[in-house]
DNA sequence: CCGCATCCGATTGGATACTG
DNA sequence: CAGTATCCAATCGGATGCGG
């Protein structure tokens, strides 16, 4: 019996070689990058430069304090970004993203493009 | 009080200019898309063709008929696959993705490289 | 200002057993 | 062969209120 042949583009290596979620599929390492919801929102926001927890807020006001600080904290957890803590009163925080971070500058805007492409294609479908 | 300064890369078009997660962005569609367990797994098997109920199980052993169904429905919904009963006894159903749904193959492309690069770029970080 | 603690309803994924 | 029907534990997102 043969195996699967696999498609060359869509999994040019072993690493894409699996039949179940692995958490060390590639696909699976980027997806968990911006799993959650408000976490593309988030990443957005921290890709022009630092910003405070407060600045976040103003940003994105209908996320709650308690969903901006999951999201903040599995970014920084996960090495997309770094948490320092200025000193003074009161106390500042700055949120920026890491080497890692930055790196998920292309796949946001390939998410952007595809849910362009689908909007597009689905209007011609007449929905 | 000026308004916010939108990256053009990541925000080419008022479409992207939201506050929250809101359905119409671009973003949420792609995400939408390829949101839940095995979803893309399940993408990926059908990039190369049609295939049926059975050979999707065989394919990817460790996912339920439930949440295969589940996924199946879904895509089916969102106009991303399109579902064929064939008659003849036993039934054999064929699942083969709509022009949309192959609209989705640069989006996972663009995962598994990004994946890819974190893998790489944690390894320089020693972890 | 920057969170954490708690609680809670809703959604999810999976196991198991059964049907046209 | 191709599902459906239940049930269930775990996770998730959000609201509210408190603390350093």
């Amino acid at each position: 019996m043969t195996d699967v042949d696999w498609d060359d583009e869509l999994v040019p290596d072993d690493g894409g070689r699996t039949r179940a979620p692995e958490l060390d599929c590639p696909v699976e390492v980027a997806l968990a990058a911006i799993s959650g919801r408000w976490t593309t929102l988030v990443l957005r926001e921290l890709m022009s430069g630092p910003l405070s927890f407060g600045e976040l807020r103003d940003r994105l006001p209908a996320l709650s304090a308690k969903v901006l600080t999951d999201r903040l904290r599995e970014l920084e957890a996960r090495d997309l970004l770094e948490r320092r803590t200025l000193r003074g009163f009161p106390v500042r925080t700055s949120y920026d993203l890491t080497a890692c971070g930055q790196a998920l500058r292309p796949l946001l805007i390939e998410l952007y493009r595809t849910g362009n492409t689908l909007a597009v294609l689905r209007q011609d479908l007449g929905r």
